[in-house]
DNA sequence: TATAAAAGTTAGACTAGTCTAACAAATTTA
DNA sequence: TAAATTTGTTAGACTAGTCTAACTTTTATA
């Protein structure tokens, strides 16, 4: 049985590895950072996380999660998606409350909870900030997406999840009348700093680099999920 | 906010405290037995919760909670009802598995989160064990419940709550063909060992005093939580 | 009421998870 | 490639919660 501490270090490898291109493997430091921890902490928490074969590990070297990591991991992601779900689809919470919460349900142990809850939710792919939810096979499909920042002038898309689940970013989200399927399109990109000049609902307004980057969007043709083809996709 | 292990101890201290009738108050060995842990072990934290006046106590003496502490420990058990009807009703778990879970899910902190997961339940008054689920203001209402045990042979009672959670109780309570609101039927009282013959849906079974004694119940006529008038109540 | 039993406390030790400060290795850069 | 910077590790200390073993106080009983 993992505690608390053991599932969030698994949990934050995962992401990391992830979403650093392919890489798969992390560092130290960024693993402290993204748990709040000290460095140190960090490295006595890798060599017992080793000992029990979830990391592949060795001094100054990088770390990755083993198989048996990764499914643990996997199935964290799993349950604080489903949460999510739960929280706002049954419970009205708003898009920005949902991440805090869900971060302790996250740790319930009960297979069977898991699973009834994914059967009384009608067994959803996506949470509400768009991301997928693992299946309980612990397979995650592939959702070809790209972040704002990386399409062309132009062209349009269709936001379908955040790379940040701040409260703080969330809410200026809201506040730029953006959300989940809305339609954007990019009327013109600065070539100095990379302002954004977007389209929301006929609304033009400008969104920064950072901002950008944070939002994922598929083309507009394409399916959560899936990828167009590449003769039709617009922003491939 | 106080830690898991804390809210257990103020959690058991209500508990004991409210079934040893009115006394209101426990004893160290008590209360270390109800928690699995060593007296030693209760001593420690007693005194940490009295230094943050979550308990009344002084060395050798006897253990109340303050108003803060027993208002903490009502919001915890609350919390752990209404995760049990959920459990039950929502995601159809069976009356002997919520408890276990629900252990779990009652630490979760949000205040926000209870108020919506009681309302979607539609405020329930009682939990799937029948008993009590305190409301939002920690009222909590008078059941004017009874024991098995302590109702006369040839009188009739209707079973509303248990007073073991441990699964292999509730086990052996649906072995013998009981549940909540049945009607239970006191045959006799034998003098030498208070075995009891009860009969269920017109089957008569043996019952132990021990099982008796974990059995809650009230007047046939009465309704749950409310008590019936002194004239017509059949087992007062 | 004196003594035995029960109940409760203290002292010292251990684990998990954290920290700071000092140090070592790896990487970048001048 | 040597120095500077960044990254990562070690050593030692702290807290929360737990234990065992020895001791003290209270309660029950002979």
């Amino acid at each position: 049985m993992l505690s608390f501490t053991e599932e969030n270090y698994l949990k934050a490898l995962l992401q990391i590895t992830m979403e650093s291109g392919e890489k798969s493997a992390a560092g130290t430091n960024e693993l402290a950072f993204n748990l709040s921890v000290k460095p140190a902490t960090a490295t006595d928490m890798l060599k017992k996380l080793k000992d029990k074969k979830f990391v592949d590990y060795k001094k100054y070297g990088k770390i990755s999660l083993t198989s048996t990591g990764r499914k643990h991991a996997i199935e964290i992601v799993r349950k604080h998606r489903l949460w999510e779900t739960f929280l706002f689809k049954k419970l009205a919470f708003t898009w920005d409350e949902v991440h805090e919460v869900a971060e302790q349900l996250e740790h319930i142990q009960s297979q069977k909870l898991i699973d009834k809850l994914d059967e009384f939710l009608d067994f959803p792919e996506f949470d509400p900030h768009g991301d997928i939810i693992p299946n309980a096979k612990g397979e995650i499909k592939n959702s070809f997406k790209k972040t704002l920042a990386e399409v062309d002038a132009g062209k349009s898309c269709k936001m379908v999840a955040v790379k940040d689940n701040s409260v703080s970013f969330l809410q200026y989200v809201v506040k730029v009348g953006l959300g989940i399927n809305n339609k954007i399109k990019v009327v013109s990109r600065e070539r100095y700093d990379s302002l954004l000049s977007i389209e929301v609902n006929g609304i033009v307004s400008s969104v920064s680099q950072k901002f950008a980057q944070n939002i994922l969007v598929v083309c507009g043709h394409c399916e959560l999920g899936k990828a167009c083809s590449k003769t039709k996709c617009e922003i491939k």
